[in-house]
DNA sequence: AATGAATGAGTATTCATTCAT
DNA sequence: CATGAATGAATACTCATTCAT
């Protein structure tokens, strides 16, 4: 069915994802309606089904899509081969801030998917978290774990870096969601660095910028 | 709109309240029938639309009603005089989870409410986010900030603090809500009390238990 | 469910059967629209479902319920005491054939009911079938078959009884079908008539009609 | 349009056949679905009312073609010379039988427009009826009336060797609609025999077989 | 106060048919 | 001749809300 899809004119394609995805995004999978997306994509009942057999499909095929499409870009952009954890986070939440600038609807609709209570994105979202947990196992793998210190509990350490910069951007979005405004990307930036400093003076070893 | 519905017996009162919340924690706002309320409450369809006019206000009255019942027994459980802010939250993190034991029910309905992507449920969680903000403000007021190491930035610290246990409570819900179980309520309390002891390890000055 | 439906006033009521039977009857259990029946009855379309869960619901109800009424108005006629297989036949299909004239639709629809190859209707059919057999057998119980000759096979003198009999009122409804007309009753009386009278000499014993 | 057709090439016109002949004979006229036709016959959608301007009018002809093609076949096989209508009636079912077992997939079709409530397949029964009856009588005209007892009606006794014969295939095609198996062909030849034994018996004069 | 019958716009999905290529 | 994208009216069924009793 994917074939079917990509044979389109890719106008009609991005009118039809464009308007799935808005919807999808603003009112989650059992609200959104697939009238309002025909009629937003300009065309008619039976050509959505005529590409995806189900609303279900449907919403599946616009996951993985935006998933793979989100991935790429993530990829393009990142370099794998820092071994410094913090070094490392920093990074990745860069280019994840950037891709959020560039790309606000398909962040979007990850988050009201990654939200979402119906049990068809219950099912992706089990699917996504262990993608996104091996991810960063293997991610992690390389990484020097002899910088940190030994005298406290790694997992907590990690959950602790982990959580803070979580919470940060979880903040973040939560103020745009309310007050409708954009992204401080400076600001972001900055805090971030200064998270990450922090982090190493306490977690590192002395010689590796850790301590006082 | 509430004075009518408490006239009403009491029994009745719970009837349709312990329906309603039941309804709503298990299929969220959406998909959440009022039907099925009446059914279980024992009463007709005119009667709840007598009292609560519609879906959303019986939802709202709900959750308001839910809110200010926990409220009243956590605070005949806290104490206020606590100045040491690690302490204090600990207190308040095993408040929380020995009330989850003992009214279930009313904890699974917030923690639907607060993962339900309903626009009704969107409204409530950002005017709960601005009443939860404001008691905490009230309560960190009071705190002994003295205590804390003074080289480090303090917001960064209080972030860190609070955004771990934060993103802890917010996985374990997560796990739920995915997997369907129920939380380990006792992990969750040996997992409070090590994090507070590795912030007052990270944050507090040597002579209240900082430093190495 | 039942129960609701009876409580409604009388005329409504049969204007919702009176409209279901006209539409199953017309288009058989697949074709027959629950949009033209709520037209047809002047209902909105939750009321139909209020009262009958689903079109299979209704159409089950309405086929038992007609079922019953037809049975109870047969029996109302019925003489269960006759022992003569024959005569026993002759004013079966007697009250049969007034039953057909007074209640066309009726029949109409049991006739659909009986051709339906709608998963549906065969579930039906396969449950009438064997209510019917039943009833056959309970009243040829009692019958008297030492009226019948002895030199020929027996279970093929009823088949063939029965199925003149029954083939003769089939090729009769067709031509109804067909042609529009209505049933002509004196000449289906004779007719039955002629037939069990030659059954009579054709099968019976010569001490009781049979032979030359 | 039926020039367009045997155009073809043959193998495309017998997938073609094929996959309409199982598809109304599987579903019925109503649910048979013209997208599962182009599937299984591996033409497009377009071809298919490139040919036949309808589904209807693809109905119509397949089973038009299908009877020429049975009678074609019964034709290969029949003795019209047969003079004892027992006889031939005796033949003509025999043939029948062996015909269904030949081509199974083609009297599967004819049973199920038998049985079809469509009004496409009521149509088609009408004018099949009036068709088969025009046979019928051709038939019967070569027939010895002679052979028959004159003592008794003799419409009646036609009617009777008919219907019951008639009610007895019914009867057979009846138990598999409902339990989908398939028929018992040579219990059928069995009863066949019998039963005109004893039409015989009944019906003919003595010197022909009749009487005791 | 209390009932529950009644509404009707809403839902996802199907399918014979058309038509530009 | 052949394709398959495109249509849109049709399907059964839902559900918050109203209102006469």
């Amino acid at each position: 069915m994917n074939e079917k899809f990509f044979k389109l004119d890719s106008e009609k394609q991005e009118r039809i994802l464009n308007a799935a995805l808005n919807e999808f995004a603003s009112f989650g999978y059992d609200k959104a309606s697939t009238n309002n997306i025909v009629k937003n994509a300009g065309i008619s009942k039976g050509l959505l089904f005529h590409y995806f057999n189900s609303k279900k499909e449907l919403y599946y095929f616009l996951y993985n899509y935006s998933v793979d499409y989100a991935i790429e870009k993530f990829n393009g952009e990142m370099d794998y081969q820092e071994k410094d954890l913090l070094l490392f986070l920093e990074k990745t939440l860069f280019i994840k801030i950037q891709l959020m600038r560039k790309y606000p609807n398909l962040f979007n609709f990850f988050i009201s998917c990654y939200m979402d209570t119906a049990k068809e994105a219950k099912e992706l979202n089990i699917m996504n978290d262990a993608r996104a947990l091996e991810l960063k196992n293997n991610a992690y793998k390389h990484m020097d774990y002899t910088l940190f210190r030994e005298d406290m509990d790694f997992a907590r350490m990690m959950a602790t870096i982990e959580g803070t910069l979580e919470q940060f951007s979880t903040n973040e979005m939560r103020k745009l969601q309310i007050t409708g405004g954009e992204l401080d990307l400076d600001y972001m930036y900055n805090e971030i660095t200064a998270y990450t400093a922090m982090f190493r003076r306490l977690f590192y070893k002395p010689e590796h910028g850790g301590g006082k």
